[in-house]
DNA sequence: CAACATACGGAACGCACGCCCCGGTTGGCA
DNA sequence: TGCCAACCGGGGCGTGCGTTCCGTATGTTG
């Protein structure tokens, strides 16, 4: 790879990087090319697809994170502190919401992720027993995507994991 | 107005009824128009923007809805009556889910509607104190645009309820 | 330094959609 | 019945975006 292209893709890359954090992937990818002073072309040189850039920006973190969900003793603390740190990063970037969505084979890891430590938490009792996967994955999806509206991140997160706990009071 | 003009109005609103419900506001207005068997202009005649198109055909079910949020003595019933009748509608037709997020004088009537339960609801002790009507309004929209993610509406409902609730168990 | 593959920029394409315009048509009133 | 205003259809415009193409510039190699 010649020097000149190396450099090009990083400036790509991290333009990207600050961009989708900021706007999400709806963010125009001529923008991004702007942003990192490069054409639109250029991008595509080193990228197939707007997809590829937008995996190969979150992969590490969404990776990292993935990693980090290693069974304890507790699994329903696991699966709260996973959820917790999807959160977090939400809050701080607009891109872990899409990484939820955005179809990839990053995507699909995190929904088997989440599924792992749903029915962890399950059989330890920690988690009401008819919440599916989809379930899970759909309730996370809109509560991250609401955290970009206004709304209160930690209040959001309070609701969500007591309401995974417990039925409705009578 | 000519007797054809009436007609026409009707088959668009007839259509778009339809259409809404299946696909939501993100339907093209062509495909209104083809499926009333009209052309877009004609839609246009008739309703100034596909906003405004939108709005005509969720105004009545919304008003009943909000209508039907008479306070009672207990207000946390009231509250819970009401965010169970929207998951409902939500789950019936697309429309409703994008009642709450288009805007529209009616999605500011739906929200202060909201508001309004939410605080009784709080004052009673009935929900967490530290809720915003934003928050509230966040996770329905989130909750609403799931049902059609293929979650299970029912477990998404007492999910968003009981979290309302309480708070997290220690 | 020359020559060539490699990479670049950005104009252009294809597509989808909201919205508008205009030549032709039709309904209602005198 | 004839005329005029109201209305119709659908082609077309403007916009925004993902993606591609190509003439030009640049880094690398012998």
């Amino acid at each position: 790879m010649r020097a000149d292209a190396a450099r090009n893709r990083e400036k790509v890359l991290v333009a990207a990087r600050e961009l989708f954090a900021e706007q999400g992937f709806d963010v125009p990818l001529d923008e991004i090319a702007a942003k990192a002073g490069v054409g639109p072309g250029t991008v595509y040189r080193h990228f197939p697809t707007k997809q590829a850039l937008f995996q190969a920006v979150t992969e590490a973190r969404v990776s990292a994170m993935i990693a980090s969900a290693e069974p304890s003793a507790d699994a329903g603390a696991d699966l709260f502190a996973f959820l917790g740190k999807m959160a977090d990063e939400a809050t701080a970037k607009r891109d872990m919401s899409d990484a939820i969505a955005v179809p990839s084979e990053l995507r699909d890891s995190l929904h088997a992720t989440l599924g792992g430590l749903l029915a962890r938490a399950q059989e330890a009792g920690a988690v009401r027993a008819d919440i599916t996967t989809k379930d899970l994955v759909a309730l996370m999806k809109g509560m991250l995507q609401s955290m970009h509206e206004g709304a209160n991140p930690a209040v959001l997160l309070e609701i969500v994991l007591s309401g995974l706990q417990s039925s409705r009071k009578p």
